[in-house]
DNA sequence: GGTATTCAGTACCGAACAGTATCGCGAGCA
DNA sequence: TGCTCGCGATACTGTTCGGTACTGAATACC
């Protein structure tokens, strides 16, 4: 198994092996915090690949280049890490949209509609596909388990209220054609992502161009 | 344990201990396709309540009266049983839609609009929970697997073939405001769908009532 | 520079479970 | 009535995997 220290970029050959033993340079273990990161993000890899309860930690671990017990010293155990993930996840999202509408002020662009909307998500999630599938997991496992759906109901709440920022910001107070409030349309936008995604990995032939952001678009007209 | 013969129905009470044993009359062992029927109608129930890879065998063997010799004595494994299940419910569910067709042909209800299929799919997914959860864990797996995608395709065209039907009657070659296509419109019907499916399961408080049908009443007008 | 502590690696345990081999009962036929 | 065979029950096996206990090395502290 490939050690961490043997990784792409560290390597043991630069000045050590009977260099004089005094001055400190030496293989140096990895920071807490970059094996953490590597954890978190080959848990994000393997649950998407093999489905949460299908990826063992030993597989994690060794795609993170670790073992097991790397995983049980950084967290409490299987679900710990996943939740942990999750969390890392939503946060890094959540930075991401606020620069993305930092970057594109709804002052700059007026003619913006609901279609802008769609457009973004429709490239998450393309590009996105192991945050989908987790996601999809996570609401599977938030069925079924009391504690897991009450961290997914807070994790939704994060995001029901970015999404609703921007949808007022485009509607801007005026009302729908067909009197839907921003609650029926932030849900809307939700559901169709994600049905979407269900339909787009297993049949893409069917989700053509744009279908979402058009669906969008007559909804705010 | 419980026997099948004790089940609901059946009962050794009526007439056997002690009569003359020339009659045929004694406790019969349900036939083949009994125990058959037993063991999809109780896939169904467990994978939906713990998904695929949380049932177990024994698990669904016990929830139909029956022990898992009765599971590989009627299919090869567990993937077969799921598949068998799998169909048996498709098979089942375009009886029912074809009923309700037959039951209201298009030209009863000249006013009919979208908003009809979409009451109806409503109400097929708060009834039919169990087939919801079942049929996004089949999706799961068709992502993962070769196998399971190309029955999940099968299985799919045939939805999306009864639905394009009733789309068409609906729209009855009138082109969409939006300028969607008949396929464009199943396909927002399959995903809102599930995506309200979603939704609903985990946050119903953000659903509210019609939802479905006006959004889709929104794409024909 | 020696000692304590932290942290990941290693070996191991027990439970769960798909699948198999075998048994025994009941059915149906002669 | 006896014989055979179909079929589900039962007991068992091999494996996978989450979790734990312990080890050894590297760092921090004195």
């Amino acid at each position: 198994m490939m050690s961490i220290v043997n990784g792409p970029s560290a390597s043991g050959s630069t000045a050590d092996a009977g260099a004089s033993p005094s001055l400190p340079v030496r293989i140096r273990r990895p920071g807490r915090e970059a094996v953490r990161r590597r954890l978190l993000d080959a848990a994000l890899q393997a649950f998407a690949e093999f489905g949460f309860e299908n990826a063992s930690l030993d597989q994690v671990a060794a795609a993170a280049g670790l073992t097991k017990g790397a995983v049980y010293s950084n967290f409490a155990g299987k679900d710990d890490l996943f939740f942990a993930m999750m969390s890392d996840q939503v946060m890094r999202r959540v930075e991401a949209v606020q620069a993305v509408l930092a970057a594109n002020p709804v002052d700059a662009q007026p003619r913006q509609t609901l279609q802008d909307v769609g457009r973004v998500l429709t490239e998450a999630f393309t590009e996105q596909r192991d945050w989908q599938l987790v996601y999809l997991d996570f609401w599977r496992r938030a069925i079924r388990d009391d504690e897991v759906r009450a961290r997914f109901v807070a994790h939704r709440k994060v995001l029901r209220g970015a999404i609703a920022d921007r949808v007022e910001q485009v509607l801007d107070g005026a009302p729908t054609p067909g009197g839907f409030t921003v609650d029926d349309v932030v849900t809307v936008v939700l559901a169709l992502s994600n049905g979407l995604v269900i339909e787009q990995y297993v049949a893409p032939e069917f989700v053509s161009d744009g279908l979402f952001g058009r669906v969008l678009d007559r909804l705010s007209d």
